[in-house]
DNA sequence: TCTGGGGTCCTAGGACCC
DNA sequence: TCTGGGGTCCTAGGACCC
């Protein structure tokens, strides 16, 4: 048995600094240096609804994601606040990744504004992987006018935490025998997976940061966290992680939620939203051309629980009347079976088929 | 005028089959 | 006679991510 040991991976992951108002920023030139604030708004009038995004001066003023737009009103009077544009980000990430693209042995979109990028094979050693992500950025900036972060480990696990550890504009390579002294001092939380819950948790067992989750056997964690958690937890403790950068399949499922005009548990209004959420989807799928074999329909109630009652169907369908019409029926059942009053209401496909399986089927 | 919207992955229990 | 046991699919819900 030849022990040489296993090469190391390389790989790097890219995370857009604050994209959403960063993308605005380049659009109008005029709110750069202003706190600028990114909603979603509800549509129940006023400033209902909440904050997607914000750059570096809002989030100085207490405007961070997920508050109440009038909170963040009060607390930066003098912001820009602006709708969601997704198209726009849309369009300027496809430009990003585009790039980003050119330099990868393998690639991997995550979301509108990160990836992972495996550069093993592509360049020999760390040091040439740092020289190469100082290119990529200035190439980033040069074409798309906006900065990103960018980590570099020797798993994905290590390359998000890294791109995440200093920024905006910044630049983190941990190398192999750097990974458990660089994870040691951060907090639980920093394990991609392990969000509130489990932080507190863990917080709660003595353990607050990863350092200290060797005091946990891997046995005690799969108990108290389950088979697939308590592993993942164990491994990133100790800087493991083997999951593969690969290209994305396509989606499992296509959903859109709505905020209805007022609380309520009647069919006919839930029935209408039902109605226009049903025809988004069907746009959706239509472009991608997909079929489905099971329809969500998702209740949030005035106490923001969500609920989701689905049916799978016989057979593949693809068309309008149908995700329409079960996800009334589901919509029925669910308001008889939990009369309770609904803020949010939504559809979702699943189970999504692409045209090769489609034909595939066709052949039996 | 509290708290948006789009996803992924995992678990657990029951149905059903061999 | 003590109701084995394994595999897969479906549904519902939870946690998490951006």
């Amino acid at each position: 048995m030849p022990d040489e040991k296993p090469h190391p991976r390389i790989i790097l992951h890219i995370d857009m600094d604050y994209f959403f108002a960063q993308c605005e920023e380049r659009e109008r030139p005029e709110i750069k240096g202003k706190p600028v604030v990114i909603c979603v708004y509800s549509g129940r009038g006023g400033d209902s609804g909440a904050v997607s995004t914000s750059n570096y001066e809002a989030r100085k003023l207490g405007v961070k994601a997920g508050i109440p737009i009038y909170r963040a009103k009060k607390l930066a009077p003098d912001a820009v606040f602006l709708p969601v544009n997704m198209e726009l980000y849309r369009n300027i990430s496809d430009e990003v990744m585009e790039i980003l693209r050119g330099y990868c042995a393998r690639f991997e979109q995550e979301s509108v504004d990160e990836a992972f990028c495996e550069l093993t094979g592509k360049v020999p050693d760390f040091d040439e992987a740092r020289s190469l992500a100082v290119k990529i950025k200035e190439e980033i900036k040069q074409k798309t006018g906006l900065t990103c972060s960018v980590g570099i480990g020797p798993n994905k696990l290590i390359a998000k935490i890294a791109s995440d550890y200093q920024k905006p504009d910044g630049l983190t390579v941990v190398k192999p025998e750097e990974v458990l002294k660089f994870l040691a001092p951060l907090k639980v939380t920093d394990i991609i997976g392990v969000g509130k819950k489990i932080g507190e948790r863990l917080n709660e067992l003595g353990v607050k940061t990863i350092g200290e989750i060797s005091k946990l056997s891997r046995e005690e964690l799969i108990r108290e966290f389950g088979q697939a958690k308590g592993t993942l937890i164990k491994q990133a403790s100790q800087g493991i992680d083997d999951s593969q950068v690969e290209e994305r399949e396509g989606t499992e499922q296509i959903g859109r939620i709505t905020t209805l005009k007022e609380n309520t548990k009647e069919l006919g209004i839930i029935f209408d939203a039902i109605d226009r959420l049903s025809e988004d989807v069907h746009r959706k799928l239509e472009a991608r051309r997909l079929s489905f074999r099971s329809v969500s329909f998702i209740a949030i109630s005035t106490d923001l629980k969500t609920r989701t009652k689905s049916r799978t169907l016989a057979s593949p369908a693809k068309d309008l009347g149908t995700i329409r019409l079960t996800a009334r029926e589901l919509a029925r059942e669910f308001i008889t079976e939990h009369p309770v009053l609904l803020r949010r209401v939504g559809v979702r496909v699943a189970n999504l088929i692409g045209e090769k399986e489609q034909r595939t089927l066709g052949e039996f």
